[in-house]
DNA sequence: ACAAAAGTGTTATCAGTACACCCATGT
DNA sequence: ACATGGGTGTACTGATAACACTTTTGT
């Protein structure tokens, strides 16, 4: 069906989701929430989470607030992905999406409601999403895997005080690679991303871990993205 | 004024057009050209190329229309830089702008028609610009200081051969720094990105270079990005 | 004592950098 | 011949990677 060339373009904000789930093994996994669009066109199919621009709501809260609703998740990270605006990517009207990918605690992840209209899948292994949401999930993915190689992003899959066992898992299910401990350890170190917070971690067969937490960089040379939000509007 | 929530938001496009030029002491430095807005909100000031989102047209196709149009220009390279759409950033409307960058090359940049209503000014001294426009031109210098480091983007501003030489002035220019000449060859050469011609560039009172082309990566390993496009949409 | 993970030390390799030096051309 | 930029050689340095080894806990 051609649209009318005076038809309105809708503008829509979706966000793609990322958590740490253990897989069947026991190792952590990247996981995304879907949830089920309840109405044509595509009804039926899963979907990311998303919904309509209000005139007067700002992009990044719109974001933060359908993600909310939808899955009940608050996310510790949330930054643009891209906007995606084919002609033909939904077969109704023009609609424009400005995309946001979000990371999410791990712990909130797991008391997170999984209703029937949501659903979590490991995210390199999508079933069939609707409209393009499947290349959208596959760019955040490559987003995600670049950045945590470069930026300080990793912690926000953890808690406010973590080991460098705990950090190194994030990235390594990040990476999809093991990583080395110790020469993960120096370069966490050396980075100063992370300092530590005087206290260890007791209760396992072996040598307590120190804990640390996340460094704010305080005055560090140049940022990587001039306006970076480090919290996540909500 | 406040925006009645049932206003319409409006959705534009705009590009950043960067191009090289030689500066008054003859160094080649980034300059852009801007368009004079004709009318309200802003008027009279010195703004991005750009316009509306037609209904049937693919952004990145409004981008090298709407800068082809305002500039003459015909960009050898676009790619999408962010979507900027905070509410109050026109006074009238909501309006989200979906910003591309561009480069084009120098030789189109020299014979560009510079009318009353289009400028061009050294990109990192702009006058002040209409709405949240010096923000975005600082933000797509960033991206291109940091891209050009990475990927193989510095030959848009070349013809189809050039010298050693002439790519290393694009890379000083960009990213405001000397390079070594020696390291600089062996960097390119290893990299992979440029291709002998087997032909020389003489005339001057020197030793020829040896002159150059983009080699295109043929089954390279993971690309940057996931869809980037090699040329643009025009 | 032992297993297991925390944490340290040491070395090899590689990319980036600095800079000395030779090469080939027009004047 | 000589000035000028093209082009090659080489040595230094810092980051990464590989891996042997020591430390500290609960059982």
């Amino acid at each position: 069906m051609p649209l009318a060339p005076d038809a309105p373009t809708r503008l829509a904000v979706s966000t793609v989701i990322f958590a740490l789930r253990p897989d069947h093994s026991g190792r952590a996994v990247l996981w995304t929430p879907l949830v089920r669009r309840t109405r044509e066109p595509q009804r039926g199919f899963w979907a990311l989470p998303g919904g309509w621009l209000p005139t007067n709501e700002e992009l990044e809260v719109a974001a933060a607030r359908t993600l909310r609703s939808t899955t009940g998740l608050t996310p510790k990270y949330l930054e643009q992905l891209y906007t995606f605006g084919e002609v033909d990517r939904s077969p109704d009207a023009r609609v424009v999406s400005v995309v946001y990918w979000a990371l999410v605690q791990s712990d909130e992840a797991a008391r997170a409601t999984a209703g029937p209209n949501v659903r979590w899948v490991p995210a390199d292994r999508l079933p069939p999403l609707a409209f393009d949401h499947n290349r959208i999930v596959e760019y955040a993915l490559w987003r995600l895997r670049n950045k945590v190689e470069y930026a300080q992003i990793a912690h926000a899959f953890l808690g406010e005080t973590f080991t460098l066992a705990e950090l190194r898992e994030v990235y390594e299910a990040v990476l999809q690679r093991d990583l080395d401990p110790a020469n993960f350890r120096r370069q966490m170190i050396a980075s100063g991303r992370v300092r530590e917070t005087g206290e260890r971690l007791a209760g396992a067969p072996h040598r307590p871990p120190k804990l640390y937490r996340y460094d704010t960089p305080a005055v560090t040379t140049e940022s990587h993205e001039p306006f970076m939000r480090e919290e996540p509007a909500s």
